[in-house]
RNA sequence: GGCCCCGUCGUCUAGCGGUUAGGACGUCAGGUUUUCAUCCUGAAUAUCGCGGGUUCGAGUCCCGCCGGGGUCACCA
């Protein structure tokens, strides 16, 4: 295995935007390719063009663009192998497909949707019966002459069992007799995934494949594919599950969102590839803040845990807001742009962003932390009496002399003011949480804020002293 | 239902016959802070799904059971 030259590949169907889920079978496939100097393919499985959504491709780029999970070859970009996109190699699996039945491999079948649907009405776990398997050859000419619609079935074993090596599953062993004679190419020409799978995994040299385990009981039809052909099939492994919070399958009804949707929310490509990583796979504690290139060092396609993983928010959250504490401001600043007005101060966003960066779960929380810095609040003088016990006469006073100090301070800083204001205060009468908490929501109209003389500096002076000043007038 | 896979704190996991079963997230408490958050410290939470074996000794090996998941389309 050393020896072979590694090409992985994730061949998303464009019914829809990929769920997070699947997005991490990419980032394992993603990994592994760069792990060992490969090359990582995007191929679209278009084959199921009544499912098809348009856009979904797009969205599927976007997906990888966003999160760097960039393929070496793919549609967009193309490649030595191509076209990338199943519909564009219909010819090819003509070809194939031709190839099976010339080797017996694969059998025409006539059976109406009416026969199958009757098969499945007494019965809703049957197996095709195999019917057409047994169709003299004068008997398939006969119908093909006459213009009878049909499709081609693998002609399976019958007897034994399937045995291969899955890297993450370990042996696997699948009794034949569960196998059914699965349909190959459709009646309108356009084969399913096992063919279409099988033929572009070979043509594009893919040495490992690296899938979801709802692949496996499939398995034993695609290595039945590659044995007719005489094609070494790739290294197989079967990733598990990403479950929701009620330990189910994730899906789309369970809320199972897209990448596309956690970058809306605010959440960092990093965060959600270091994310993505511990869910399944383990190094050090699973929280320490990776990288790609970091990932790519320590994955270990060998260690991918067996176990479903049930996808926790409070991770991601966490993970986000440690990344979001790492990334410099003026790094913060540029992916902040979709999540704050465009028409605030670059020069005071930043200040703000030194400022929240440490309180901030996701890209989202900046905005409603910085808005009054933006706007005046309106503030009810109630308010700000309702933070001391004090009348509003000595409330009064303690305002104008902190108004006074904010004026006439030499240094406007947040030490200088730290220092001015505390020496007032505690002349003042008022307790530093009384005092300090009327000017608070004084300035912010909330009583939450970042520290209250960074926000003075960020505000100005002059814009400070213009609120204290209109709250008790 | 048949077949296949999985089963350690709520969650992600370490553990590869002998450990007080460890860490992280989350939770709780305390400290820091004029507020919140950050940060620091500490605590609680797992009779290793259950029952049998094997062994001087089992979370680690074997069997059964139970539980969970996947799959059984002219969908991928």
């Amino acid at each position: 295995m050393s020896d072979t030259h590694v090409r992985t590949r994730i061949a998303p169907s464009p019914t829809g935007t990929p769920h997070i889920g699947n997005t991490r079978t990419a980032l394992f496939d993603y990994l592994l390719a760069h792990k060992y100097g490969g090359e990582f393919i995007l191929r679209i499985e278009d084959t199921d063009q009544d499912r098809s959504v348009p856009g979904s491709i797009e969205k599927i780029y976007e997906i990888h663009h966003f999160l760097g999970l960039v393929p070496d070859e793919s549609p967009q970009v193309g490649g030595p192998f191509g076209p990338y996109i199943q519909t564009e190699r219909l010819d090819i699996y003509q070809k194939y497909a031709q190839l099976l039945l010339d080797t017996g491999a694969a059998y025409h079948c006539f059976c109406t949707e009416e026969r199958l649907k009757q098969l499945h009405e007494t019965n809703k776990f049957a197996k095709y019966d195999r019917f057409c398997r047994h169709l003299s050859s004068e008997e398939v000419a006969s119908k093909l002459a006459s213009g009878a619609p049909f499709v081609l079935r693998a002609k399976l074993s019958e007897t034994g069992f399937t045995v291969w090596h899955d890297l993450v599953q370990g042996k696997l062993s699948l009794p034949n007799t569960e196998c059914d004679d699965k349909v190959l190419m459709k009646t309108n020409g356009i084969p399913t995934y096992h063919l279409a799978s099988v033929v572009d995994d070979h043509l594009m040299k893919i040495s490992h494949v690296l899938r979801g385990v709802e692949w496996l009981a499939s398995t034993p039809i695609h290595l039945f594919l590659y044995e007719a052909f005489g094609w070494e099939p790739p290294v197989l492994a079967h990733v598990p599950l990403l479950l929701g919070p009620d330990k189910t399958k994730l899906s789309k009804r369970h809320g199972a969102k897209s990448v596309l949707e956690y970058a809306a929310d605010g959440y960092l490509p990093e965060a959600i590839n270091n994310f993505l990583f511990y869910l399944g796979f383990s190094y050090k504690d699973n929280s320490d803040l990776l990288t790609l290139p970091e990932m790519i060092e320590i994955f270990d396609e060998t260690k991918i845990q067996r176990q479903n993983a049930i996808f926790d928010i409070q991770r991601l959250n966490y993970l986000n807001s440690q990344w979001i504490k790492k990334l410099s401001s003026a790094d913060l600043f540029d992916r902040l742009k979709s999540f704050i007005p465009t028409d605030w101060s670059p020069e005071k966003v930043l200040q703000i962003i030194a400022l929240v960066k440490d309180r901030a779960f996701t890209l989202k929380d900046f905005a409603p932390a910085a808005e009054y810095f933006f706007s005046t609040p309106t503030v009810e003088s109630s308010a700000i009496l309702a933070q001391s016990a004090h009348s509003s006469a000595e409330t009064k006073a303690w305002f104008a002399t902190a108004i006074k100090i904010i004026e006439d301070i030499s240094d406007f800083s947040s030490t200088s003011l730290h220092e001015q204001l505390s020496e007032a205060q505690a002349a003042s009468g008022f307790s530093p949480k009384e005092a300090f908490m009327s000017l608070r929501v004084a300035i912010s109209g909330r009583n939450v804020t970042p520290p209250l003389f960074d926000c003075f500096v960020i505000l100005g002076r002059e814009e400070t002293v213009k609120r204290l000043q209109a709250v008790l007038s």
